[in-house]
RNA sequence: GGCGAUUUAGUGUAGAGGCCUAGCACGCCGCCCUCUCACGGCGGAAACUCGGGUUCGAAUCCCGAAUUCGCUACCA
């Protein structure tokens, strides 16, 4: 029974990957890592109604750009395709026709509007052994009638045949036993002959046990189907090679209740989508962590942490270290509200350990944005400014918002400072400090900034007032780093430019 | 309604009978640093859902209630 560990990740392509099965197909991936096991990847694509052009590409693309690897899928291949359940149906068609053929399934017949008039007249109507024998199904129906109606085309579905009071037992990895009597599941639909396709749940149960998947690591919200499932391995004769399942807790919304959604996004200001997602339909475009400045790592270790610990106090980690960490003991069992401000925190954090000649790089981009061409400006200069300022930066976007007077000229000044700081002196002084600016030779921050203080003292000037308003003359507004930082970055004759552009643009208020 | 899961500060969590006057992180507040804004350093407010047990002793074990979430489709 210790069989190599293999674990899928199976999303349906019915529109884009969303964060909950990112971190879904995160702890499969790092699960199978660890025990040097297979990542599987498989298209559950049986909704032929809900299927949205271009899903599929987004999720390759998506685990892509997170680094979670896939061993074996549609685009790697392997020995147990296809991977895609669409192109699988001669595989389920046999598999149904084995439980029919068993007596643990039958055909029925009855339309969407028949179930709908059930389910009305009766609240708490449910297709099982109560109600069956009251409907138009195979067990019902003279075997001719049944024959010729599926002769004529008639549209069926097959139902598994669940037999009542019986405690089924699930052996959850996270949670334990649970127990759940088969009277309350209802004949569940395995195949609709409409479209010639399984449900999930039949698809599911042969896929997994053909391609010899040992853990079925997913979302909560299949817990309540997990004993019907347990059932169908029975039905099929394969409950001694039946997976391990892990039910993992639901990532819910910050606010209010229940399961995140893709509305919470938009409505609170933050991706729900790794990738930016345009909808084919609707045209409509979410946001996506990586277009919103997110790094893969930063989203990895956020995620991972969002239902698992380490055991201990650790967070900062790179993949490896989650994959040598990672263990199904340390799972939440209880939901987790999506913090995401403790995503920005992560990805902050991994900005500041990045080195400044790699983010210098990202900030190119940022800056053509800006029309801005980075070419002329050296690798060094650039390098530089972004050490002054990654500090105070949780995207790399956020560069531009704290370095843009490396590379454009103050054309306002903002209105608090101005009246704060450009008091009627202020001029004169400023053009005493030019003076003393030209005499300086050297002008880098060490060499420069003592000649400067030395005036300022010199002549009893406000240190806080006049260092503030040459901030205000150079970089527009009184924030940022060491005022001496840059102006050295600047170069003399810019800063004095400044300086005398500010005497003459800079109107004092009141 | 039924079934299941769940429950430590605002949020994510540590804690597996005495090490808990409950730890860490994000966020928040304050102080320091300081030409500004940040960063950083230091400090602070802030939690065991409730009620019964068991025990010398319970956040940790048992029972009950409540809470929240999920499922209850010819969707996954």
């Amino acid at each position: 029974m210790n069989r190599p560990v293999r674990v899928r990740f199976a999303p349906s392509p019915t529109g884009p990957l969303h964060i909950g099965g990112v971190r879904t197909a995160l702890y499969n991936y790092l699960f199978a890592r660890q025990h040097n096991g297979t990542m599987i990847l498989r298209i559950e694509d049986t909704d032929s109604q809900r299927f949205v052009p271009g899903a599929e590409d987004y999720i390759n693309e998506a685990l892509a750009w997170l680094g979670i690897g896939i061993d074996e899928g549609v685009r790697e291949g392997g020995k147990f395709g296809p991977y895609k359940q669409s192109e699988r149906r001669d595989i389920y068609r046999k598999h149904v026709k084995q439980l029919l053929d068993a007596g643990k399934a039958y055909i029925a017949f009855d339309t969407p509007a028949e179930l709908e008039a059930a389910r009305n007249a009766s609240p708490n109507f449910q297709y099982d052994a109560s109600t069956r024998m009251s409907m138009r199904n195979s067990l019902t129906m003279p075997a001719q009638e049944v024959k010729r109606l599926i002769d004529e085309g008639t549209p069926y579905v097959v139902r598994f045949l669940i037999e009542p009071g019986r405690d089924v037992e699930v052996n959850d990895l996270i949670r334990g036993k649970v127990v759940i009597n088969s009277s309350i599941l209802d004949d569940k639909v395995l195949y609709k002959s409409a479209d010639d396709l399984p449900t999930y749940h039949l698809a599911n149960i042969v896929d997994d046990h053909l391609m010899e998947v040992t853990h079925v690591i997913r979302g909560e919200e299949w817990l309540p189907s997990a004993p019907l499932h347990v059932l169908l391995y029975e039905a099929f004769g394969w409950r001694d090679t039946m997976p391990d399942f892990v039910h993992l807790p639901l990532l819910l919304k910050p606010d209010g209740k229940g399961k995140l959604s893709k509305r919470d996004g938009d409505r609170l200001g933050f991706p729900v989508f790794p990738l930016e997602w345009h909808d084919p339909k609707s045209g409509d475009i979410s946001s996506g962590y990586r277009e919103s400045g997110y790094l893969p790592e930063a989203v990895v270790n956020f995620l991972a942490l969002l239902g698992w610990n380490p055991g201990d106090d650790t967070e900062i980690m790179s993949m490896d270290e989650l994959i040598s960490k990672f263990s199904l003991e340390h799972c939440s069992r209880a939901g987790a509200k999506f913090a995401f401000e403790k995503g920005k925190w992560f990805n902050h954090t991994y900005l500041q350990n990045m080195d400044d000649s790699t983010l210098a790089e990202k900030f190119k981009p940022v800056l053509r944005e800006h029309g801005i061409d980075p070419d002329k400006y050296s690798d060094e200069f650039l390098t530089k400014v972004v050490s002054l300022v990654k500090g105070r930066i949780n995207f790399v976007n956020d560069l531009w918002d704290q370095a843009s007077y490396f590379f454009i000229e103050p054309e306002e000044y903002e209105a608090k400072s101005v009246k704060k700081r450009w008091t009627p002196d202020m001029p004169g002084h400023m053009e005493e400090l030019i003076k003393v600016l030209e005499s300086i030779d050297d002008f880098s921050s060490a060499a420069a900034e003592p000649v400067v203080i030395g005036w300022i003292e010199k002549n009893n000037l406000h240190m806080g007032n006049v260092m503030n308003a040459f901030r205000l003359t150079v970089v527009g507004k009184c924030v940022g780093p060491h005022m001496f930082d840059i102006t050295e970055l600047l170069g003399k004759d810019e800063t004095i430019r400044r300086i005398k552009k500010g005497i003459n643009n800079i109107v004092p208020v009141e």
